[in-house]
DNA sequence: CTTATACTTCGATAGTCATCGAACGATCCG
DNA sequence: CGGATCGTTCGATGACTATCGAAGTATAAG
């Protein structure tokens, strides 16, 4: 007898697993995979971070999140399109819940 | 009709919360959290990390769980004996949940 | 009292990382 | 074609931090 394991649940590696804690340590990052829960699908373009950091910035932090695994970056025309990977966010925040 | 708030769910402070996730982001920090959690009162002596840093580096960490307040440290004797604030450490990881 | 154990504090160091500006690449529009 | 917009890459820089050894504090034991 289980409890919601109907995504059948992601095994993460020891490495992504610190690499995802580590991707959750910086607050702008935080900030941006927030913006990407609450709007899966949204223009990076819409980012509020635009407000306060560089471009250049921005996309170190995309970088850094896509690399952990938790979002997924689709170019299309000019921009480009965030996509939060629940699966892997989930089985993150379970390990995690689960010490 | 709730779920789960048997505790009286604790209320992280924005500070708090990124406190935390700067403490879990160390991979070491991390393991000594997980050995607490895994004996609740442990002493500090018994941590594995003895095997490989520092006694002033594992204090220096203790210290940074501590005041995220994720651990509580009671000195006895010669030694500390180590608590997990399951609370505290469940507010977080509920809140990471949530987004 | 002396020694040993357990932890803390301090200062220094080396390594990491968020941030930026500048230059670049791609795409859309007129 | 020629701008304009959006994002990426690169190199540099300043800030932060994990780590250590040495010195300090407290407690227990001989």
């Amino acid at each position: 007898m289980k409890k919601k394991d109907s995504v059948a649940e992601v095994k993460l590696s020891e490495e992504q697993f610190q690499a995802i804690a580590r991707a959750l340590s910086d607050p702008r990052r935080f900030a941006i995979l927030r913006q990407v829960a609450a709007a899966d699908g949204m223009e990076c373009a819409s980012l509020e971070e635009h407000e306060c950091i560089s471009p250049a910035t921005i996309s170190h932090h995309m970088k850094e999140l896509n690399e952990a695994g938790l979002i997924e970056i689709t170019r299309v025309g000019r921009g480009a399109r965030l996509f939060l990977c629940r699966p892997i966010f989930t089985a993150y925040v379970n390990r995690l819940a689960s010490i």
